[in-house]
DNA sequence: CGTTCCTCCTGAGAGC
DNA sequence: TGCTCTCAGGAGGAAC
């Protein structure tokens, strides 16, 4: 259930442990999974059976694990995905869509994804970067993230604030939480138009979005070394003191005033009404 | 061309 | 209880 907070700490999971290990089998039990490998579930496995994984690697939601081929077996997580690392002789998991095994006696890789919107791919030559993730823009953790040009392609767009931090080609690894939380914490409404934003409200924003990314990043890494085994990627981020996402009603941490919660492009938006009131109209 | 919005799934919880 | 409705941390691509 993955933002960037939670895929970096699968991310960091796994490259605990996979690395160096070999594949020696998978199955695809739900062709859904894989549906964008195009020659089909077969194909997919025979591509991965024995190669070597050599690393992990993110950018934004998209993870993705270097092979010793040059390729790279890519990985979004969608709205419900997760990595468990269990023994093989443990009960299928209900949602279990893919598995991988590995040379020796060690847990396997188990995909589990109860709405399937995520999946897994092999992307060919993609060690690097997958092709299909090109053009994904850099998180703003990246220490490669140009704060300069993103403040002046988003100013540029005509559209609003929250839209605007959900776009994965503008600034990726942010969803609808995360979205809510850096927009409490800059006192901005979800339907600020970007363009109206000064460069200096920008930095804010920016410097907000870090620090709940960060913050969150840091809380989940204690949840998913318990045991390597039966890690649920999830664990860790209800320790994230939340301000506005789900607390429709609640006080607001800073006013007191009850957080409002709007319907929003088929979802919702969550923000204080006096903290965060809409922008007046300017026409 | 840029921006908006529908759709792909399964399941939980509320209300009747 | 069982039905219907709404909602859920995403993103590609059709529609405008």
């Amino acid at each position: 259930m993955p933002e960037l907070p939670e895929v970096e700490t699968i991310r960091a999971g796994l490259d605990r442990w996979l690395p160096g290990r070999s594949i020696a089998d998978v199955e695809v039990l739900h062709p859904r999974s894989v549906r964008n490998h195009e020659p089909g579930p077969d194909h997919f496995a025979s591509l991965l059976r024995g190669r070597t994984i050599t690393g992990t690697a993110r950018r934004g939601k998209y993870l993705w694990l270097p092979l010793d081929s040059g390729d790279a077996l890519l990985c979004h997580l969608g709205m419900s995905g997760q990595f468990l690392l269990k023994g093989a002789d443990e009960p299928a998991d209900k949602h279990l869509r893919v598995r991988l095994s590995f040379a020796d006696d060690q847990p396997e890789l188990r995909f589990v994804d109860q709405r399937i919107f995520g999946y897994l791919d092999y992307a060919d030559g993609g060690a690097d970067l997958p092709a299909s993730v090109a053009h994904i823009a850099r998180d703003p953790l990246d220490p490669l993230f140009d704060d300069a040009e993103y403040s002046a392609r988003l100013r540029r767009k005509r559209t609003e604030v929250k839209r605007s931090l959900l776009d994965q080609t503008l600034i990726s690894g942010i969803g609808n939480i995360y979205a809510d939380e850096a927009l409490w914490r800059s006192r901005l409404h979800w339907s600020h138009p970007v363009a109206e934003l000064t460069e200096e409200q920008v930095a804010e924003l920016l410097g907000h979005i870090r620090d709940v990314l960060a913050e969150a990043v840091v809380q989940g890494g204690t949840s998913f070394d318990s045991q390597y085994v039966n890690v649920n990627g999830q664990g860790g981020y209800f320790s994230l003191v939340i301000n506005a996402y789900g607390r429709e009603g609640e006080p607001c941490k800073r006013c007191g005033d009850p957080i409002r919660r709007e319907p929003w492009m088929n979802r919702s938006a969550y923000s204080c009404p006096t903290c965060q009131p809409p922008p007046a109209a300017t026409r």
